[in-house]
DNA sequence: GGGATCGATGACAACGTTGTCAACAGCGGG
DNA sequence: CCCGCTGTTGACAACGTTGTCATCGATCCC
């Protein structure tokens, strides 16, 4: 910058005016100035900018993993969202690692983002503390973070709920629940919508038929039902990778999954999914974060996005 | 870092060196430092160690579209490689716009990264210019860019060369080909395949068996090609989605794609795709930047990955 | 014609950090 | 006892930008 207004002979400001489109400028110095910059290929340096005036107009997000569609999806929106906003978007995956995300955050913060998204890992978020009491905005997305913050979730027992009554209309009484790892709170929401709703239907709880794990151990875990004495007539499966677990051991059992998936519809049964709306639950998340950064007052909010029932045939298959 | 210094009773530079972890320090001192960031809930500002250092450990990544599978597969592996050198990733999508890919990487660029892996949009990279001269380092991936910086892609040609020369092999003899947009570099590189195979089998090149354009247009243009006097008996998507819009359709032609997707081996038939391997292509990427970041010396490289068939039913079925 | 107003421009400090260099105390060797 | 060395600490400038305030000539109104 001092380059350029030496070049085109004027003093400092006068370049950052120009830089900036403030008013006030000779429209013939805007011109001398303005091929002064192209002439020496000058980009404004926007740390030092950043530094001065204190808002980097870029937001933190955190997601569990960018090559998930799901997060891919919330993603996305987030981005979207940031650019009519003017502000860029530092993303990473925390991989399921509350240390990673710890990290990741804290590495935002000293970047100095004007807020935080974040998809938590753990449990505890203790360590957001001094930024939130700092100033810094945050938004948990898809699950809680156990701090007051404004929160995007999705119904997942109401989900859960749904999809597992689907099931049982169609004259199955052993429905499996196939979940995710107990600690994750999407997982332990869809587990705690499937019990209520095998009890809202009167049929018994049996524990031998729910196995929460890793989307690895899902499939095997299915054998072994299948295996028993008294084996599940459908399957209930508590997220899209545990679909496609189960989907992939090749058992033809009748199914509804949470999550929808491209191509579900041309898999043979069409996979009957209760669908959650990542784009909008993206949207929605950065929408709530701007309007915190720009200074919207009141308590933390908390928005439960519904789910859709979408049957495709392998939900409406009689025992 | 003032208030911090003021709390322990020490000059600035002291708390500097201890955040720094910078040797010659007494400990005890250290210790007063460290209680008082902890108890003032200091966090070192990154704008104006940049501004002060010249490096801002991140590096700029503009792709497609984040929300496509081949893409944050790539976005996976380039934040893993980063991470591994202690980098952040700042990443855009760029919608195939030419507009805003320049955008974003001017972006990037006035906020200082130490590098750029870019997925080329356009045609039309001079704006670059520049920003190598200023010594940025950059890396294309996926396609070419005009320009001479390291290069990472694929092997199009090749790839959809033995996608439809497998076609061919099972007896077909009008094979169509449905790319995307001509002006996509990777499109036309496997057009470029798709006509070489065709030639080298001695077969004439019906052009009437060629439809180029986006994914939501290959559909139609498959059925009008189907209606024809003389109907191709198998065809070869360019791309992911382009299969996904074929198989859509609900034709159960033979058919080989360009593009592994997941559940194409639990539809029926199995899909036969060529595949790419976009983590290897995202790391490749990242380590040849970070190569150059470090200043590693010598000419544009450029690397082409292979490609690999994976026959799973549908490319094995004879007319 | 004189003072007020306005438009254009510049000088300077400040943002929070780090690199450079100097200061100072304590210590051992001659 | 003095010199030089080591270990520890601090003062200060600089990074590139922008906000504040001052300057200066021209214009305008009475």
């Amino acid at each position: 910058m001092k380059d350029v207004a030496a070049a085109a002979g004027v003093a400092l400001k006068t370049v950052s005016r120009v830089v900036n489109e403030e008013p006030g400028v000779n429209p013939a110095t805007a011109e001398r100035v303005l091929s002064a910059i192209e002439r020496l290929g000058y980009r404004r340096n926007e740390s030092a900018r950043v530094l001065r005036r204190g808002r980097t107009a870029s937001i933190g997000l955190v997601i569990e993993d960018v090559a998930d569609p799901f997060y891919s999806g919330i993603s996305r929106a987030v981005e979207d969202v940031a650019l009519r906003h003017g502000s860029l978007v530092l993303s990473g995956s925390s991989g399921e690692e509350p240390r990673r995300e710890r990290e990741l955050v804290l590495t935002f913060c000293s970047r100095r983002v004007d807020g935080l998204i974040i998809v938590p890992a753990g449990t505890d978020h203790g360590y957001l503390r001094p930024e939130l009491d700092a100033g810094i905005p945050a938004v948990f997305a898809d699950r809680p973070g156990g701090l007051d913050v404004d929160t995007v979730i999705c119904d997942n027992k109401g989900g859960a709920h749904t999809g597992v009554t689907h099931l049982i209309r169609h004259g199955h009484r052993r429905v499996a629940f196939l979940g995710d790892s107990a600690s994750i709170f999407t997982a332990a929401e869809r587990l705690y919508g499937y019990r209520r709703a095998v009890e809202d239907a009167g049929l018994p709880v049996d524990e031998s038929l729910v196995a929460m794990g890793p989307p690895g151990r899902a499939g095997p875990a299915l054998t072994r039902m299948l295996a028993g004495d008294d084996p599940p007539t459908a399957v209930f499966t508590g997220n899209g990778r545990i679909t496609v677990a189960v989907l992939r051991t090749g058992h033809r059992l009748p199914m509804v999954g949470f999550d929808d998936f491209e191509l579900a519809d041309l898999l043979v049964p069409g996979v009957t999914v209760v669908a959650q709306d990542p784009a909008r639950l993206g949207r929605a998340a950065a929408e709530l974060l701007f309007r915190r950064i720009m200074g919207g007052p009141g308590a933390a909010e908390r928005i439960e996005l519904p789910t859709r029932l979408i049957p495709r045939g392998s939900g409406e298959l009689r025992p």
